[in-house]
DNA sequence: TCTGGGGTCCTAGGACCC
DNA sequence: TCTGGGGTCCTAGGACCC
C-alpha cells in the first residue's frame, strides 16, 4: 500500500519535509523569563469568569490540565499552579526569532501558528542529511531562545507533524521511507489532521477507531459517512499518501474581532455599543495590514451558546470605520438577542489588497471629497482599563526596579521583582494598587546561556554586535524588548460587565 | 467542567444569468 | 407556455486547527 498512485500524489522517499513545534510554548516562554515559576505547574489564559487554557507547562499537565479546557476547571485541577495572562506580544517577538532560524535551513517555510511551521528541506541549497539539519536546529533554537522544541521528519505533512507530536517533549522523531504504515495503523482516528470531535463520533458509530480501520473500511465507504472532500482527503492520507506541498505566505483571506463577556449583554443599546468597538477595532486591525474588504460578518454567540452569523456584502471593498460600524449595526440589529448575548463578533472577509486611499490615488480621484466622517477616528483605549493588574503583566517600581504581577485583589497589587536572567527567585512585595511608583511596563526577553547566531539579513542589526557572553548581572536593560506589548490589556478578558 | 480568539475550508440552498 | 442545465455569487452554518 505505500506505493504512490494516480492522482492522489505520493509520498516522497526521503524525510525531507520538518515539522517543528515549540513545547508548551506560551508556558515555556513565561518559566523563562519568570525564574520563580521554573519547574512548577503554570498555566496561560483568559483569567476572567469564562477563560480558557491556551498553553498549559508539563508540569500542570500532569494534573489533567491542558488547552482549551475552562479556566475553572483547570483551578480545580491544579490549585497551585500559577495562572497567568498570555503575552502575545513577546511570543510574537520569540516566534519571530524562531522562523529567522527556520529560514537559515531553507527558504521554503510555512508557519502554522507562533510555535509551529513546516520545513521544506528540498528547497534547501546543501542536500545535508535532515537528520542533521533536524539535531542542529533544535540546539540551535535552544541556543537563541532557552527554550525546546519537538521536530518530526518524514516524507510529507502529515506523518511530519505526527512524527512532531509523538517527539514531544524536547525530541525528534523520523519516519524512514517503509514504516509508514506501522507508524500511523494503530493510531486513533483523531491523530488525523482534519478529525475532530465530530467526525470522531462519526467514525465511532461507523465502527472506526483507529487509522487503519479508514484505511480498511474503503474510500467509497469513507465519502459515504463524510462527503466527498473530507471522505477522500481522510481516506488517503489514512492509507499514507499526502502530497500537500509546503506552501510560503499564504494569504489572509479575512480580518475579524471577538469579545466574550463576563457577563451576558442583555440590553441593546449596549450590544450596540460593542459592535460600534468591535467594528473599530476590526478596521484598525484592516488598515493596519493595508487591506481592505468587501463583506462585512458579525457573529453572536447567545446565552445558550448557540452562535450565528450575518454578513453583507458591499458593492466595493472598504477600510472605513463608518461604513463598517454602520453595516455590522444593521445586520446585528436583525438577529434576535432576547435572553442575552455571551459573544459578539466583527469580521471584515473578501480582502482586497488596496485601502481605500490606494484605490483614490488609482483613479486620480481627491480624497478630500469624501464624507466629512469618512476618517472618524477609531476609538482610543479605556483610560479606566490601563490601570488594571493582572497576574502575569510586566510591571516596573521607580525603587525596585522590573518585575511583574503576582496577584491582586482588595486594593492592593503583589509584585514578584525578578528579571529572566535570575537564577533565583525574586523578592515579593505587596502595593495599594494606585501607588503612583508603579506602571506597567515592557517585557523583557528570555536570555539565552549563549548568544543567538546570526538573524538573516532582514533581522540583522545595523552593526555586527562581537560575540559577547551575557553578564549575569546586568543583562536585563540590553534585553528590554522594543514593542509595548505589556500596556495593552489582556485581549482575552474582556471588560466585565 | 462549561466551553477564548483568530483563522481556514466545506456544504448547501437560493438568486440570477445565459 | 413549459422545461432545462450550468455557472457564479451570496449567505449561513458547521467542523476543524492552534
Amino acid at each position: 500500500m505505500s506505493v504512490a498512485c494516480g492522482t492522489i500524489g505520493t509520498v516522497r522517499s526521503a524525510p525531507t519535509i520538518l515539522h517543528l513545534d515549540m513545547d508548551a510554548f506560551f508556558a515555556a516562554v513565561e518559566q523563562a523569563s519568570k525564574p520563580s515559576l521554573r519547574g512548577k505547574p503554570v498555566v496561560v489564559g483568559g483569567l476572567g469568569p469564562r477563560g480558557v487554557v491556551a498553553t498549559a507547562s508539563y508540569e500542570a499537565r500532569v494534573h489533567g490540565v491542558h488547552s482549551a479546557m475552562a479556566m475553572a476547571h483547570a483551578r480545580r485541577l491544579c490549585p497551585n499552579a500559577a495562572y497567568l495572562v498570555p503575552r502575545f506580544g513577546l511570543y510574537r517577538q520569540i516566534s519571530e526569532t524562531v522562523m529567522g532560524l527556520l529560514a537559515e535551513v531553507s527558504p521554503l517555510i510555512e508557519p502554522l501558528s507562533l510555535d509551529e511551521a513546516f520545513v521544506d528541506l528540498e528547497a534547501a541549497d546543501s542536500q545535508e542529511d535532515p537528520r542533521a539539519v533536524a539535531v542542529r536546529l533544535r540546539a540551535t533554537i535552544r541556543e537563541a531562545t532557552g527554550l525546546t522544541a519537538s521536530v518530526g521528519l518524514a516524507g510529507s505533512k502529515l506523518l511530519a507533524k505526527i512524527a512532531s507530536e509523538k517527539a514531544k517533549p524536547d525530541g525528534l522523531v523520523v519516519v524512514d521511507p517503509g514504516t509508514e504504515r506501522a507508524l500511523l495503523d494503530p493510531l486513533p482516528v483523531r491523530a488525523l489532521w482534519g478529525v475532530g470531535p465530530a467526525t470522531a463520533e462519526h467514525l465511532r458509530r461507523a465502527g472506526i477507531a483507529t487509522v487503519a480501520e479508514i484505511a480498511h473500511a474503503g474510500e467509497h465507504e469513507l465519502v459515504r459517512l463524510l462527503g466527498k472532500a473530507h471522505g477522500t482527503s481522510l481516506h488517503a492520507m489514512a492509507v499514507g499518501l499526502d502530497n500537500r506541498p509546503v506552501v510560503a505566505d499564504r494569504d489572509v483571506k479575512s480580518i475579524s474581532v471577538e469579545d466574550t463577556f463576563d457577563h451576558d449583554l442583555t440590553d441593546r443599546a449596549q450590544v450596540r455599543h460593542e459592535i460600534d468597538r468591535l467594528a473599530d477595532r476590526c478596521v484598525q486591525r484592516l488598515r493596519g495590514a493595508g487591506r481592505s474588504g468587501r463583506t462585512v460578518v458579525v457573529k453572536v454567540r447567545r446565552f445558550d451558546f448557540s452562535t450565528l452569523t450575518r454578513s453583507e456584502t458591499l458593492r466595493a471593498p472598504t477600510d472605513d470605520p463608518v461604513v463598517v460600524r454602520e453595516t455590522a449595526r444593521r445586520l446585528v440589529d436583525g438577529v434576535d438577542t432576547t435572553g442575552g448575548v455571551r459573544l459578539l463578533g466583527v469580521g471584515v472577509a473578501g480582502l482586497a489588497d488596496f485601502t481605500q486611499e490606494d484605490l483614490f490615488a488609482q483613479s486620480g480621484g481627491d480624497p478630500a471629497g469624501l464624507p466629512a466622517d469618512r476618517e472618524a477616528p477609531v476609538a482610543p483605549p479605556s483610560p479606566e482599563r490601563a490601570r488594571t493588574w493582572w497576574p502575569g503583566q510586566d510591571v516596573t517600581h521607580t525603587q525596585y526596579g522590573p518585575g511583574w504581577v503576582q496577584g491582586s485583589g482588595v486594593g492592593r497589587v503583589t509584585v514578584r521583582f525578578e528579571v529572566p536572567a535570575d537564577t533565583a527567585p525574586g523578592r515579593v512585595r505587596t502595593f495599594v494598587m494606585d501607588d503612583p511608583e508603579l506602571s506597567h511596563s515592557d517585557p523583557l526577553l528570555p536570555v539565552p546561556r549563549v548568544l543567538p547566531e546570526p538573524l538573516p539579513q532582514s533581522a540583522q542589526p545595523p552593526e555586527p554586535q562581537p560575540p559577547e557572553p551575557p553578564s549575569p548581572s546586568a543583562p536585563s536593560r540590553a534585553t528590554r524588548s522594543a514593542q509595548p506589548a505589556g500596556h495593552s490589556p489582556p485581549a482575552t478578558s474582556p471588560k466585565s460587565r
